[in-house]
DNA sequence: CGACCATTTGATATGGATCAAGCGATGTGG
DNA sequence: CCACATCGCTTGATCCATATCAAATGGTCG
């Protein structure tokens, strides 16, 4: 199972970040907080797990490069991916004891793992950590509630959508190299791989968007799309 | 969907309506933490709102009795509910200078206002604030994110998770008093009013459920429904 | 080359939306 | 106090977007 090289590439070397200011509002940064004074990193290969649900919370992590997604598996055997995380992400904060979702790398990866009992300490002596984590928390939440409102609208807004959010995150904002798969996408917009598919060759007859290859992404009309997200 | 009818709801909030009632006896209430020490209490009649999306967030909420909504109107005119909130429960707690969702009372209600600014600067000061504020806000990641797992579900589903839901908070398990519509229901679980009613039938023609009158529920068989919650 | 996996495309089925009408409770004005 | 308008809810008929089932295509690796 060797990963694909170059999407693997590709995928961590943007790990830096320009803010070449389109009309996107300022976008949360990697924070240069408490979370970068400890921890070792970590490297994860393609689907591998980094965390399950249900396991003990100890660690919370930070992507460096790679991706990864965090997901549940329903009692009826669908996964739904909440999230994916890129370099300079934080993931698996949680308050509880247990992670209340699954963390795999979507690619080959690599991640900062920090103690959560050394930042819970932190944060009861230094109110500024104190304050990031619960930023970290208000942050997921922002996300989880856009997701929500995601998971109501059409099929074509979801790839919409989707895909101006992954472009948002790549350095050249009018291409999107996925590194990950269709299911993925569905499982994440709460679709089928099919109505993905359809969705995408759809939108490339329409002109929104060219494909010249199943993982690589144009958008052509970004303004459509905006309008699609309605 | 039916913006108008979600918006003539709230538009029509009766101007005749008791405003008046600005001094209610004030009902101790359990839920620990320092949000109860500061703060004023008032009141809203039904339909009224307590604030706007994109109001500045200058205050944090707490029900003391009645219930709130809180909702998004989408660009196409439809509004998503977040959540119903009960007494004991803290709502509008936003990290961002803008609340986030707006609110309304569901029925007349009274609620306890705390200064934002206050509890930002006790958090400074006192790490157990600081830790409740991150709790409150932890908290409501939850709720989005198993909201988020409704949305991907049945009607059978999201209504029998939404009534089970309701039980949960309610005194007496078995019967639910809904104080909310059909509207705000099928909002809330990004469905249609005429959905949520005939999936209400059909779960009381499988018996699982008994329908005295519109606004009151009988849960007869829990068990069935939590399978349903699949 | 051949096997395998990811993706696309096609045909059909279906759950929930939409459009439309009926019904029961509640409140209002004559 | 009744007649009627109104409102919230239910029920019926039809439509449509997406799921499902099925097969073809294409890319990758041994």
């Amino acid at each position: 199972m060797l990963p694909q090289t170059s999407l693997a590439e590709s995928a961590s070397a943007r790990s830096s970040a320009r803010r070449a200011a389109k009309d996107l509002p300022p976008k949360p940064q990697p924070l240069a907080g408490p979370l970068e004074l400890v921890g070792a990193q970590m490297a994860f290969a393609r689907n591998e797990e980094i965390y399950g649900e249900g396991e003990p919370a100890e660690y919370v992590y930070k992507v460096v490069s790679g991706m990864v997604r965090t997901y549940k598996i329903l009692s009826d055997g669908r996964r739904q991916i909440g999230a994916f995380h890129q370099p300079g992400d934080v993931f698996g904060l949680e308050i509880g004891d247990e992670h209340s979702f699954a963390a795999e790398a979507v690619t080959d990866s690599t991640v900062l793992v920090i103690k959560r009992s050394t930042l819970v300490a932190q944060a009861a002596r230094d109110s500024e950590v104190a304050r990031q984590l619960w930023l970290l928390t208000a942050r997921e939440l922002e996300r989880m509630q856009s997701h929500m409102l995601l998971l109501i609208k059409s099929a074509q807004e979801r790839v919409a959508a989707f895909l101006l959010e992954m472009a948002e995150r790549s350095d050249d904002q009018s291409t999107v190299e996925l590194s990950m798969s269709r299911q993925d996408i569905a499982d994440y917009l709460g679709l089928t791989i099919e109505t993905v598919s359809r969705t995408l060759t759809q939108l490339a007859e329409t002109a929104a968007i060219e494909l010249p290859s199943s993982r690589r992404i144009v958008l052509r009309n970004r303004s459509a799309l905006k309008q699609l997200n309605a």
